[in-house]
DNA sequence: GGCCATAAGGCATACGTATACGCATATATG
DNA sequence: CATATATGCGTATACGTATGCCTTATGGCC
């Protein structure tokens, strides 16, 4: 042992040895029923010692099944190289706990929206199906899905679940969100909130999140006031800017809702900058939770999703998707997690 | 068009279709120079029409080579779920992209320590070859390394690529990066330099930091003094507790080096609880150049690590050593990126 | 004892590609 | 003009597994 074989075993050599024929090892190996418990733990002992593991390509090639995932994300315009968001990343870490669990091996790949991922996974019997992820204009994105759904490619993406979406999607309940973010602004004897995100049909997701503050603060009587809307995409810089640009519009405002935590984290400096204090002057509440909302001086009250669950039912409703029995949509809630940016005055 | 055909063209169809046979369209489609350029010319239009892919399953089943990469991220000691070091997520993206670029897929998963990942991928023909990422008690993961390399899987590893390292490596010059750190510190007169991190040989990309830094501390004619090294292990908490320990055994110091950015961060936490203003009583530099380090109050110096190449060089190495003609082992170059945390007292 | 159901496993084959050979035809060489 | 050489392609087969179909043994039942 230790010693290097002059060839991996195969199911032929297990079946030599266990004095049976070869798709009987096969049978038993995968669990069938027609095989005796006998003859299965005979040829599975005779696995193990041999070190055997099945061939990935022979048996896909023969199955016509990978049992693999390819997960996409994608990159609307990358200014750069390396940015990749942080919430999707954190994303990448539960699915791929899931496709563990599962059994199920992971490929993944950063794309630009040109490129022609739509064909190179499943065409190719690399992987049953496609994860998507990735932010960016819906509007371009939606073109590619239409192109997905005709091409007969399996695949869930993340996004905003609502009616005129494209193709199986899973995504956080955004509306609600925003409204928990409203409520808890509100619940401080905020009045006056300004929302830092795209509010457009180009993203959706941004829109479903101004949706939710608005209920919140209807309920409470109070009519959104469109000078206290900023366009910002999900970025620092973006919501550095977005913020200069509501201080300069010169309406008054005592809490900010950023659409995500790096537009919250950019509005942070713009506010700092003006002088304006957090939570004295502004409150400030973000999206997301990245791993960097602890660390900012104040930390960052923001909207956590359900990872966790995220990766499940992403892969679930993939699964289903590779199974041909679709399955019904669905949002998954968020929780609020309060720090100091969003303190009421007793609490610093 | 945009209709799903009936089932998925093959090489055979296509060689129909050509008037040739389906190995002369394998052969064409490969680019091999026995094929007519007139031939090669017609078969790619048709298979181009047919939005014909070549079956992955088959092709790396008939030449036993998969053209595929997985990469293994392993947490010695998983606190809790879904916390990857942001750091090896940096490297995904460098990772990902060299793999793009050369066609190579890329499996990942997420391992723990006593998982027998050494069997799962390249005994299964799931992979070439193996890329290992993790921090890690040094002296744990060498068993599993030399299990690797008696069973001749094919591997590279991220880490210090010392003289006892087992199996080809590629990492950063530690050294000269602690070495770096160092200097600049004394260029900014600090002389009472304090070094965060663990500095046995179970960490030795740690080790080496600190190395580093004694020798530029050396050249400076200061001798290392033991008290202001403090062991941590590469996490927030764990550098909020070595500065307070630090800060508790009283010994004067005017400046940390961090053998991590969450070290870091963490140390500057505690150093502002106990009332110590950064730079000024006390400059202080990280390592990695994590996104959150530009965010923290005041953001943080650190040294950066040449991602680009490492993701390059990983490759390299691991495609050579699966071809069989191992490369040399190498190391990459850092940078220093000046930020406030270490500015002179003008230049805040 | 004959008949049918079930269990256990063998036989043949298919999955789609890549490659070692062999066989023509065309060109060069003496 | 006969023999070496290269070009371009077809023939046959291998890669390792999974599965439909068939055979045999066994037991139950009347």
């Amino acid at each position: 042992m230790g010693r290097q074989p002059s060839s991996k075993p195969t199911s032929f050599d297990i079946a030599y040895l266990a004095g049976v024929s070869q798709p009987t090892v096969s049978r038993a190996l995968r669990g069938s029923r027609s095989v005796s418990l006998a003859t299965r733990q005979r040829i599975e002992a005779i696995a193990r010692e041999l070190n055997y593991s099945v061939d990935k390509n022979a048996s896909s090639l023969r199955s016509q099944r990978s049992n693999t995932i390819a997960l996409l994300f994608f990159e609307d315009r990358t200014p750069d190289e390396s940015n990749i968001n942080p919430f999707f990343l954190a994303m990448l870490g539960s699915i791929t706990r899931q496709c563990g669990a599962r059994g199920l091996d992971l490929l993944i790949s950063f794309q630009k929206m040109e490129d022609d991922w739509h064909v190179r996974y499943q065409d190719s019997h690399r992987a049953d199906g496609l994860i998507l992820l990735g932010y960016g204009d819906y509007t371009l994105y939606a073109r590619r899905l239409t192109e997905l759904v005709d091409h007969g490619t399996h695949f869930v993406r993340w996004g905003s679940a609502g009616e005129d979406t494209i193709g199986p999607t899973v995504g956080s309940d955004n509306v609600g969100a925003g409204r928990l973010a409203g409520e808890h602004l509100l619940s401080l004897g905020r009045r006056r909130i300004a929302f830092l995100g795209q509010a457009d049909e180009h993203y959706p997701e941004f829109a479903d999140r101004y949706t939710g503050l608005c209920q919140a603060m209807a309920a409470s009587g109070i009519a959104p006031d469109p000078a206290l809307q900023v366009d910002a995409l999900t970025a620092e810089d973006a919501g550095h800017a977005a913020a200069r640009t509501l201080i300069a519009r010169g309406a008054p405002f005592d809490a900010i809702f950023a659409a995500s935590d790096l537009i919250a984290i950019g509005a942070m400096r713009a506010l700092a900058e003006a002088g304006l204090s957090i939570p004295g002057d502004v409150a400030i509440i973000g999206f997301d939770d990245i791993p960097a909302a602890s660390l900012t001086t104040p930390p960052l009250t923001t909207i956590m999703q359900d990872m966790k669950g995220a990766g499940e039912l992403l892969i679930d409703t993939l699964v289903a998707q590779v199974e041909d029995r679709p399955l019904p949509p669905c949002t998954l809630g968020t929780r609020l997690v309060v720090r100091r940016s969003t303190a009421g005055w007793g609490q610093g």
